[in-house]
DNA sequence: TACAACAATGCAACTTTGTTGCAAAATATT
DNA sequence: AATATTTTGCAACAAAGTTGCATTGTTGTA
């Protein structure tokens, strides 16, 4: 596993470094989406603030993780498939949010079906984010 | 249309204040949707930041205008349809933020489809929210 | 392995964004 | 018109995000 993260690190031309390491591995362990305040906490006292911003942002361009907009003011971040390249994302499933416990799914057993827009919109990214209740809140 | 105004929060039983008029008349001005930042910037000689979010949070709580979620940390608010009620909202239309122009549309032709998910998961909102090139950018 | 070139990090200072409590002002109710 | 209720502005604060620069770490090459 150790040996992977190295790996993804150098397909996409990066440092290996041990910010990188370490934020690239807390999103496989915790497997589900995460917003910067919640790498923050799980990894404060490792890393300065300033480093995990820089780390995401680098992260997104490159095309390791992607965004997942929200209602909330709380951007955030997950692992792409592996045919995200850096630039353009291919991230058409779907998202959901739970309103109970916060947890960000990615469901990627549907997809993100295509839509009909009008005469001049020219669509480039498609977030289908859905909100809810999840099946370990749902009682 | 000033008539319009007031009678729209009259209806939802909130006291005709300068501030509401204000910022209910700028979400009819623009047509589209806007963020805080933009609210703020057009009213801001007018009234204090903390209203602008106190009467942002009561129109969404009232069903005026609902919010929608984007990738880029700034959520922005639109006007609801007249269906909106207070508590639930039925903004089952596609958004689209354009990439270029920044603006944020409502796409009412097109409805948000209906999505199967996994066992236990039970969606409350649906957003779908696409970026790319408006009719106005196109080249 | 050591060295130079380059990239990433930490720190500090700062800007922006959002929140809370309370007194003053505006609005609604009678 | 007078009182009760709501809303607003102010101030102070907390949280989130940004920038420049010196220091440290990483990479490629000899």
């Amino acid at each position: 596993m150790q040996a992977n993260i190295t790996e993804i690190l150098r397909k996409h031309q990066l440092s290996i470094t041990e910010a990188r390491k370490k934020i690239l591995s807390l999103f496989w362990e915790t497997g589900n989406a995460m917003a910067h305040g919640d790498i923050e906490q799980k990894s404060s006292a490792d890393f300065d603030r300033v480093t995990i911003y820089r780390t995401l942002q680098t992260f997104v361009e490159k095309g390791i993780i992607h965004t997942i907009p929200t209602a909330d003011n709380s951007v955030r971040y997950a692992l792409c498939k592996d045919e995200c390249a850096a630039g353009h994302h291919h991230d058409d499933h779907v998202h959901f949010i739970c309103d109970d416990c916060g947890i960000t799914y990615c469901i990627d057993e549907v997809s993100v079906p295509k839509v009909k827009l009008p005469k001049g919109f020219k669509a480039a990214q498609t977030d289908l984010v859905i909100s809810g209740t999840c099946n370990k809140c749902d009682l």
